[in-house]
DNA sequence: GACCTGACGCCCC
DNA sequence: AGGGGCGCCAGGT
């Protein structure tokens, strides 16, 4: 048994589960958010920090990720800073009809969409 | 290796 | 209600 694992294979994970997050990321709903929590809970990932890196990288990925529908589980953009521009996540979610003051979702209870309301995934 | 730092979240004041 | 401590995993120094 190699004491170390071949690169190769740490990659290939990596890259699997950064397509898994952009996926689930991509099927919540125009005018829904999910949090960080709710889909590393759904992909079983040990760490919601997992999606935030993930979708830290998401530029990179081959098709559109709506990475402004994301938030933490208290509805606040705490990834807004890591947009081309400090208010386009902001501007995204208003482009959908949801409600933010003060970099936070008002009605976080209502929009909140949690990955497994998905009936075949 | 031993830190430190995150697009986090739970627990406990 | 809001803030600190700590676990979580990955990367950088």
């Amino acid at each position: 048994m190699p004491t170390k694992k071949p690169s190769a294979t740490k990659d290939t994970f990596e890259q699997h589960y950064f397509e898994k997050v952009y996926d689930v990321t991509r099927l919540i709903p125009r005018g829904k958010v999910s949090t960080y929590g709710a889909i590393a809970d759904f992909l079983g990932l040990g760490s919601a920090r997992m999606v935030g890196w993930a979708l830290n990288h998401c530029h990179h990925a081959e098709d559109h990720v709506p990475a402004h529908r994301v938030v933490n589980r208290l509805g606040e953009l705490s990834g807004r800073l890591h947009f081309a521009t400090p208010d386009l996540m902001q501007k995204r979610l208003e482009d959908e009809n949801i409600i933010v003051v003060n970099n936070k979702i008002s009605n976080m209870a209502s929009v909140f969409w949690h990955p497994r309301e998905l009936e075949n995934y």
